[in-house]
This record gives C-alpha cells, sequence and structure tokens, in this order.
DNA sequence: GACTTTATTTACCGATCGGTACATTTACGA
DNA sequence: TCGTAAATGTACCGATCGGTAAATAAAGTC
C-alpha cells in the first residue's frame, strides 16, 4: 500500500509547517514545495485548518511512538524516566530542530478554544498519561504530581534548547530529574 | 512627561500581539485598535518587524522588573527564588495569560538567526543571569547549573500553564524547585 | 473499451498583507 | 501670531492571503 497523495500532502506539510510556522507558511508554499496543485490540497481538506489538525494528528503519533520507543529500550522504569531525557538530548542535536509543534501551535493560536489549541492539549494530555504509568509502576508516592514535575522539566528543556543560549538543557533536565527520583528503586 | 504617541503605541502593540499574535495581528488591526494611523505608526517605525522588536524591548523591561521585585519582597535567597514561582502562579491566574511573549515570538519566528528570534533569546539571557546571582547568594555548589535547572522549571510551567489540561503547574514547578533545593540554608 | 475517480493546469475571486503619497489639520514653542 | 513639527484621513500600491471554477489529463475498475 503506497503512501497516498493525502499521505504526503500530510507529511511534507508538517516539515514546512515546523520549519516556517503555521501562519508564515501559505497554501500557495505548500503547493510549491510539494509539487501537489492548490486544487488537490482543498479537495482532500476543507480549509487550512483541517489541514493544521491532520499535521498535528499525524506529528502526536510520530512524536509519542518515536519518544516512548526509545524510552523503552532502558529496562527499569527509572531508567525509562530519566532515558526520556536522553532521547530529548538527541532530538536537539537535530540541525533541522525548532522547538515542539504542539507548543508553536498553541503560540500561534492563543485562544485556548480554538480548535487547533485545543488539539495540541490533546497532545500534551495523551503524553501525561503515558509517563504517568511509568511514574507508576517506578514506585512514586504520588504517581501524577511526579509526572507533572518531570514533564515540566521536559516542556523547559524543549523551549530552551530552541530559545536559550545553553549548551545542553537535555543534560540539565535529566540531572533535575534524577534529583527528583532519588528516593526511588532502580 | 506624558506617555509619547510612540510609547502608548508600543504599550497597545504589545496587548494586541500578546493576545492575537504577531502574523494574526496585522498593521491595519493595530491601527484600528489604538486609533492610531498607519501613517503615524510607519513614522515611528519603519516596518512591522521594527515595531515587534520595541515591543520585545518593552515586555522584557517590565517583566524582569515585575518579576524581581515580587521576588525580592521574600528575606533570603533560597525564599526569593521560591517565590519566584509564586508570582508565576499569579500570573498563569490572570484572565489575559498566554503564554510568554518571547516563547511566542521565537515560536513564530523559528529561525535563530532573525532578530526577534535573537532579541527573544537575550531576554532568556538576562533573566538566567539575575536568577543566577541569587543562587549563589543562596549558596549553591553550582550556581548557574542551579540558575539553568530552576528556569527549565519556571519555562515548563508557563507552556503547560498555557498548553496543559494541569491545574496549577506554578505549584507543581515550585515543590519540584523545593526539592532541588533542599540541600541549601534559608 | 466505457466509466468513474483522482489529479492536473490555469486563471481567477475578494480580502487582507505590509507599506506609501499627499494633502490637511492639530498643537506647541518662539 | 507666526512657523514648524506632529498627527491625521483617505486613498492607493503590488503582493499575497485562503479558497474556487472549469476544463483537461491520467489512472484504475468493471
Amino acid at each position: 500500500m503506497r503512501p497516498s497523495k493525502r499521505d504526503e500532502l500530510v507529511q511534507n506539510a508538517l516539515t514546512i509547517f515546523y520549519r516556517e510556522g503555521f501562519h508564515a507558511a501559505g497554501m500557495d508554499l505548500l503547493s510549491a514545495e510539494t509539487g501537489i496543485s492548490k486544487t488537490t490540497m482543498f479537495k482532500h481538506f476543507r480549509s487550512k485548518e483541517d489541514l493544521i489538525l491532520a499535521v498535528l494528528k499525524l506529528r502526536d503519533e510520530q512524536f509519542r511512538t518515536w519518544l516512548f520507543s526509545r524510552m523503552e529500550e532502558a529496562e527499569t522504569p527509572k531508567g525509562q524516566l530519566l532515558a526520556l531525557f536522553d532521547a530529548l538530548g538527541e532530538w536537539f542535536a537535530e540541525p533541522e530542530f525548532r522547538s515542539c509543534m504542539f507548543i508553536k501551535a498553541a503560540s500561534e493560536y492563543p485562544d485556548p478554544a480554538h480548535p487547533i489549541h485545543a488539539q495540541a492539549a490533546e497532545h500534551k494530555r495523551l503524553l501525561f498519561g503515558q509517563v504517568e504509568k511509568i511514574t507508576a509502576q517506578a514506585g512514586a508516592d504520588d504517581p501524577a504530581a511526579l509526572a507533572r514535575m518531570l514533564l515540566l522539566l521536559k516542556e523547559g528543556a524543549i523551549v530552551t534548547a530552541h530559545l536559550g543560549h545553553e549548551k545542553d538543557p537535555a543534560k540539565d533536565a535529566k540531572a533535575a530529574a534524577a534529583a527528583l527520583l532519588s528516593g526511588l528503586p532502580g
């Protein structure tokens, strides 16, 4: 089953939106860079907003799949939680790294009631659910609270890697995470 | 010395850009909402980009002044560092809260070489310098590393307050910060 | 081979984008 | 009161915005 034209479009739109921003990348640019005519694009998606929602859905799947497969390489729950920050470090080192697609989406669509903002928030919720499972396995007294704290470090590291002058925010985040996890076995 | 028309423009533009986003808020909208004609705006600023840079400069001053005056209400350095997160909590509770202006700027101008992106990064650098002074006063073994970790929590809390489902990210960040500060006196 | 779906090109729509020309009005200092 | 600078409204510029019409060209299904 070859990737359909629609799937190609969503994947390429993801790359372009991530690099340029949602408002800055117009439908004409997408058409020019993907080689897919505007007419075809608007046959698959009623509006630019619909295309963005499809892009965010794809990114959500890709990112969570990638992150948790990297984490599962560690053997203990505690090791998996620390491995999260190693994975971040590799991501930050990519030359194409431009922060988190969902933070960018929320920045460009600041109203929480906007569908794009809401879908970005949903990604963060799904992520939290998966991390909370692991903090529970790790034997935390309050797995939800620990997961929230670890994810604060994760979001902070992403923002700082994009915006900051720091050398290695993932390393700092891992060190802080290790301190938060110090009471746990494994 | 009354606020000049120019200062009024920058302050009002700040509010509108913060609420709508940089790309989404056009010069016509700014003119309509501020009551200042486009002609006058372009007499003060050669381009929209110049106006945005002035807005970021104003926001940098206002935000750092506000934050550190709130922190200085605490008496010990350690107390000041924890007070940072109390101040964040009050900020997040404001109905107009829409994340951090500089994170938004970096999101909309993802290229680190872009002047707007660079100026946003400068804000984070200035903030780090001030926090590092306090972590040094607090007697940290590695004041720079501690400051970096605390600021990771700060950035994470801001993003999560805007995007997340969490009730009180400032409280979580403060709890995590307290754990990182637990070895310090005060 | 006929038929339907999918993708294509080209040209276009009204609205808005950032930015400007120009003539007029307001306001203040000397 | 005069002169000058600041601010104004109106009207406009070419380019781009998101989105569409219509006619054609492939491509796969029966």
